[in-house]
Order: structure tokens, then C-alpha cells, then sequence
DNA sequence: CCCAATAGATACCGATTGGTATCTACAAAA
DNA sequence: TTTTGTAGATACCAATCGGTATCTATTGGG
């Protein structure tokens, strides 16, 4: 009974990491019995089923991915340059994960099909606040003069992330970041005609 | 003892699709046995173990992908025109896929973990052989007198397909090809560059 | 100081997992 | 027509799955 709200954290920091290691199918609940030095008494007192438990992760997860990109951004302080942040983030991706395994949106993005809705709608959710952070920044530089005001924000942040995304599973699997080095090379590039 | 390989091809390709759908681990034998109306005995004795059967699945699901992408490729004549029949093989990618369940590269560079080291190698050497086919049109495109002559293929190989994978993991997660139609029509502008 | 509430451990459940051993039946060779 | 090899079915295995019921022990409130 020492502190349930630890309890809790615990479960869901170790199980995030399984999950977006292994996969959530792929990950038992033994499995984060044996990470987390907890009891399966334990888990199922704090999450009412492994899918709960799968979502809540997953939230959590995203909490950390979004709260360390918004450190990244906040430091700078005109839109081209908070746009590299973000470029910068994803390169250091590979190296220094906020959670190893690669990105938490596309693991479970990938993993999520019609049999696991909730998981599909977390995945939504995560996708539409990083469009929508990038948007947003492109329309600050629109309003303070930095970017060209005739952009399409939608068009330029769905190339941005489909391009990093694309790139970090390249790097995870080939076992270095030189696709995610190329890629951020033409996102620079591409920032350069939208500069004015 | 009627027919062992349409047996084996059919065991192949039913697999694949629950494999491209649910994923490799959450698959199990029993709902391969009820896809295909055959039984266990008969999946074991083409298939030594089911981590095999995973990689002659990914294998087989591979070569369909690249007859497919070949099919496009070899009825345009010019570099630019077969890449643009590379962007349009993946635009019509998500309502007409070759293996229903997204891209089969991606789905298994996505849960290949250490613990699937066959399956990860299996994606990696998909990979390579995408980035080789692109590669080899820049060159052919070089050499023509189509394409700039002192363009980094490696480089545009690399964007083009991270964008393009990236692209299929935001339109299967949202439900339409909205971000798809942008990447391509980002990297067709690209493109434009290219050409001399 | 004791009691009530609850965090967490333990023990158990039926179902399902991947895998194997055995059996049957068909088909080609003799 | 008989024999022999093998494709595929059947039956079974221990291990593990997610989940639940019960028990224990700790803690804060009275």
C-alpha cells in the first residue's frame, strides 16, 4: 500500500517501453510482471484489462514524445528555426529516444488494426496534434513575416512528417541514421523557398 | 498428397495476409488453419516452425511487391516517368493494395525486433533492394541525359522512399490518402528539379 | 490503539499457444 | 495389383495466455 500513484507510473513507464519494443500483442502481462517487480494483484488493481492498460501507455507515451519536441521548440524563437528544432529532434531520435523502440506514434499506428479500435483512435489523436503543432508554427511565421504568406500548412506538414517518420523506421532498421541525416538535409532545403 | 505446392502457395499466401493485417506475433497458427482450410499437419510439414513460415510469408509478400512496382516501372520509358509510375504504384497503394494490411516492408521493419532477427533482415533486405531500384532509375536517368548529372542518387532514393512510407503509415492510420497525395505531389515538384 | 479500507501477493481458472507424434489415405512406381 | 513414400488429418502435449477470486498486510483516520 506504500504509494499506488508510484505504482501506477511504474507500470505504465515499464509496460510503454515493452510495448514499443516488442509490440502490444507481443507483450504479456508476465512479462511486465517481471519488469516492473509487481504482481499481476498489482496491475489489474490500477488497469481493468491489458487494452486499458495498452492505451493508457500509449497516452503516456505520447505525453513525454509531445512534452520534450515542445522543450525543443519553445528554446527557439522564430518558425524556421523552431521547425529545425523539431528536424533536430527526430535526428537525435535514434540515439537518445524519449522511449526506446522507436517512434510510439508509428509502433502503434502499424500495430493498431479494426481489431484493436482504441488503440487505432490513440494513435489518431497523436498524429493530429503533431500536424496540428506543426501548423501552427507555420502559421506564426506566416503572421510574424518569417514565412512566405501564400503556403499550404496542411500539404507542408504532412510532407514534414511523413518524410521523418518514413526516415526514423529506415534508420531503426538499417542501424544508423543516415536516412534520417538525408531527409532532414531536404527539409532544410525545402525551409530555404519558404523563408522570406 | 493432392497438390503440395498449391498447398504450400496457398499456406503462403493466406499467411501473408493475416501476417500484413494483425501482424506476425498476434497471428497464430489456428487462424492460419481456418484460412486456409488446411490443418496443422499440413502447415508443419511445409514449414518447419511458424517463425519460418513468417519469413517465407514476408519473402513471398516481397516478390509480389516488387512484380507489382516492376510492372509500373518498365511501361514508362524515362527516368522521370518512371519514377512518377513509383509515386502513383504507392498512391493507389492504400485502395488497391498488392497485400491487404499496408506496406509489407514497413509492417515488418515496424515489429522486428532483436527478437525476430530473420524477419528484420528480411525487411532490411526489402529495403535495400527498393533504395537499389530507385537508385538505378537515377543513374539509367543520368546517363540518358534526363536527369542533372550531379544529383546525390543515394540521397533522393532515401527521401523518396521515407516519404512515400511514411506517407502509406498517415493514410492507413487516417482512412484516406490525403497525406499520400501530398507527399507525391511534393516529391513529383521535387522532381522538376531534377530534370534537365 | 484499533479498525476499516485498500494496495498488492498468491493461487487458481479455462482457453489458447506453438509444436510433435501418430495415424490415415492417396498416388506413383513396381 | 501390390507396395511404398508422403501429404495431410487427428490427437495430444506442456507452457503460457489474460483474467479473477481470495488472501495478506500496510496505512491513515477515528
Amino acid at each position: 500500500m506504500r504509494n499506488p500513484e508510484a505504482t501506477r507510473e511504474k507500470i505504465l513507464k515499464k509496460s510503454g517501453v515493452l510495448f514499443n519494443t516488442k509490440g502490444y500483442k507481443a507483450t504479456s502481462i508476465s512479462e511486465i510482471t517481471d519488469a516492473t517487480g509487481f504482481t499481476k494483484g498489482a496491475i489489474y488493481r490500477h488497469f481493468k484489462s491489458k487494452q486499458e492498460l495498452e492505451m493508457e501507455s500509449l497516452f503516456q507515451m505520447s505525453l513525454l514524445m509531445m512534452e520534450a519536441l515542445r522543450g525543443r521548440i519553445k528554446t527557439e524563437t522564430t518558425a524556421p528555426d523552431k521547425l529545425k528544432a523539431i528536424f533536430r529532434f527526430f535526428e537525435s531520435y535514434l540515439g537518445k529516444p524519449v522511449v526506446k523502440g522507436g517512434c510510439p506514434l508509428m509502433n502503434a499506428a502499424i500495430e493498431a488494426d479494426d481489431a484493436h479500435p482504441g488503440l487505432r483512435k490513440a494513435a489518431l489523436k497523436i498524429l493530429d496534434m503533431l500536424h496540428n503543432s506543426v501548423v501552427a508554427i507555420l502559421e506564426n511565421g506566416i503572421r510574424y513575416k518569417q514565412l512566405k504568406p501564400d503556403i499550404d500548412k496542411a500539404y507542408y506538414a504532412s510532407v514534414i512528417i511523413a518524410a521523418l517518420e518514413g526516415a526514423i523506421m529506415m534508420s531503426k532498421l538499417r542501424g544508423n541514421n543516415a536516412d534520417t541525416l538525408r531527409v532532414i538535409q531536404h527539409l532544410e532545403n525545402q525551409l530555404k523557398d519558404l523563408v522570406l
